[in-house]
DNA sequence: ATGGCCCGTAATACGGGA
């Protein structure tokens, strides 16, 4: 089965370039990021039209997040609330950044955690408490559930060969030393493990490019769409890449798919 | 060295992204 990550920065725009995707690769599950679009207006017809079924979670101009999925998903749930309680989930579900789901007994969460924008700002405040809740609901999640897949937008490079040219961006947004034990301690230290490295252990491959001084072009790039995987989902992992070529259209989102395949079991 | 583009909303600017 295969388990896409996509950062489409508004699925109204991209929806030309998403269904083309889907047409040309027709995985089993795609994750969305960045949706941009109440659910009532989100365009769930060209999916059903191509055989995916949609299960949305969005809100107006920012932020939101999708399953599209092949075949019906199960225990479909949106936002941090149903798994941490209302009392943890209330400051963070405003923000529609989490929708999970199981398919073929694998437990799927979909993120877009939130950028930051700089460091030691309100908003970079948020991330890190962010990430608390996030563990919280993992650790949750991982209680009875043992084939899991985190994946998403995470906004971090969990090291530097994520990152195009690290000198220098330690107090960055998206590769400070915080964010990245904020990541380790949240995710990673659950037994979960960045499924991109079973495969490749070289630096240069990247997700998201700047829209600006023509970074894709000279591959300016950053990993930050991931999949962290428990182990019995690492074991199954028979390849994990990222396709570049929806980068290179007209009006293309800055990030770019991320594609996951396991095993069956 | 700096900033550079694109999104939606609303409006012909601005907040936000990363």
């Amino acid at each position: 089965m295969k388990v896409a990550t996509w950062n489409v920065n508004s699925v109204r725009t991209r929806l030309q370039h998403v269904t083309d995707w889907l047409s040309a690769h027709e995985v089993d599950l795609l994750c969305l990021q960045e949706t941009k679009v109440v659910d009532a207006d989100f365009p769930r017809d060209a999916f059903t039209e191509l055989g995916y079924e949609t299960y949305v979670y969005g809100q107006k101009s920012y932020n939101g997040v999708a399953l599209i999925s092949r075949s019906p998903l199960e225990e479909v749930t949106m936002g941090f609330a149903p798994v941490v309680g209302e009392a943890i989930a209330q400051e963070f579900d405003d923000q529609k950044r989490v929708i999970a789901a199981t398919l073929n007994g694998v437990r799927v969460v979909d993120l877009y955690v939130p950028n930051g924008s700089s460091i030691g700002s309100e908003k970079y405040d948020y991330k890190m408490r962010w990430f608390q809740v996030l563990h919280t609901y993992l650790e949750s999640v991982l209680k009875n559930q043992s084939d899991l897949v985190v994946c998403g937008d995470f906004n971090i490079a969990l090291d530097d060969r994520d990152i195009y040219n690290p000198e220098g961006k330690a107090k960055h947004i998206m590769s400070s030393p915080q964010e990245r034990e904020v990541l380790t301690q949240s995710v990673l230290d659950l037994g979960l493990a960045d499924a991109f490295r079973k495969f490749t252990s070289e630096g240069g491959y990247f997700s998201w490019w700047d829209y600006r001084a023509a970074a894709f072009r000279r591959n300016m790039g950053w990993r930050i769409d991931h999949h962290y995987v428990s182990p019995s989902v690492y074991e199954r992992a028979i390849a994990c890449t990222i396709d570049t070529e929806p980068r290179k259209l007209e009006k293309p989102s800055d990030h770019t798919p991320v594609v996951l395949e396991i095993r069956d079991p």
